[in-house]
DNA sequence: ATAGTTGCAAAACATTTGCAAAGTT
DNA sequence: AACTTTGCAAATGTTTTGCAACTAT
């Protein structure tokens, strides 16, 4: 099972799927119509996504198929406890990406264009580590992004949207 | 001015409050009680805050020199826009710090006590630069957060609060 | 006088929760 | 049957906004 993607390849014994049914399994918790949707929503397309363009892809209220927002939320914070999704914050709400099967990695955030540049390095791992152990600190995780300005829109001085200012 | 601080002196050639007049006077704003009341506040102690603590340490309702909700939020963002404070957001909330005459640095969060520790690290300057610059990404700023278990709370096995999840 | 500022209450957001009805095991 | 989940609406917590009265320049 490899996926090709911007960082790489990486081979994981399970689908998403079969991971969350064991994860739900060892809670207690039960696989619903609902879930099974989202999961596929969310799995069909390899991007950061928050809940309301989540909820913006899904039928609309009236329409057969459709997920009430409680559900959503409650539907995406089971998937980061399952290990499928990866949340943080940005500009004031949560935003997701893939996680199960997908290597760690960090953020550059173009606050022009509002896209989120993944990048990979070991030395930061390694700088941050150090660091918390000269504070006898124990890691847990880290949240990274470098705003600024990307390639594409320094060079056409493009602002699809007014810059935001605080990440 | 020098001030002592846990990451050190800095010598600044303004005030606080020279600065923020500066900056009112250049954008057409205006000085206010209100304004120069909360700034004495803030500058009162080095310290993370945010707005409801802010708030609270406020004269009530009631009480003369009383100061509004709205006028506080309105407040603190000029104070951030004026550069005299640096604002990140942490657990769903915008937290405040002194920016102005102080040395850049990043947090080490731990999600037991709540505690903010500062960390200055050059090298982690220059690897951020250097990931930039290889994806030709013009930083504006960055933000990092090392969530964990500091030193204190490790060995106590204190819990002041239950630990947060995500930040 | 002119234009920015204040405080209040209401609005706006993103997210969560109570609860009765419906779905899973 | 026992227990979880859903969807709705209402509640939440934080921050913003409309607006009339007020204040600094």
């Amino acid at each position: 099972m490899a996926e090709e993607n911007s960082l790489g390849s990486v081979d994981v014994s399970q689908s998403p799927a079969e991971r969350f049914e064991e994860f739900l399994q060892s809670r207690g918790k039960r696989m619903t119509q609902p879930k099974r949707q989202l999961l596929d929503q969310v799995y069909s397309r390899h991007e950061h996504f928050d809940a309301e363009s989540l909820i913006e892809q899904l039928p609309a209220a009236s329409e057969a198929g459709h997920i009430g927002r409680a559900t959503v939320y409650r539907a995406l914070k089971e998937f980061v406890e399952a290990g499928l999704l990866r949340e943080f914050k940005l500009a004031g709400r949560s935003v997701y990406e893939h996680d199960y099967g997908y290597p760690q990695h960090d953020h550059l955030y173009c606050t022009q264009c509002r896209e989120l540049i993944e990048f990979q390095s070991e030395a930061l791992l390694e700088l941050l580590n150090s660091v918390a152990s000269e504070h006898r600190f124990r890691v847990g995780g880290h949240r990274l992004i470098i705003s600024g300005v990307c390639e594409d829109c320094r060079r056409s001085q493009r602002r699809s949207r007014k810059p935001v200012d605080m990440v």
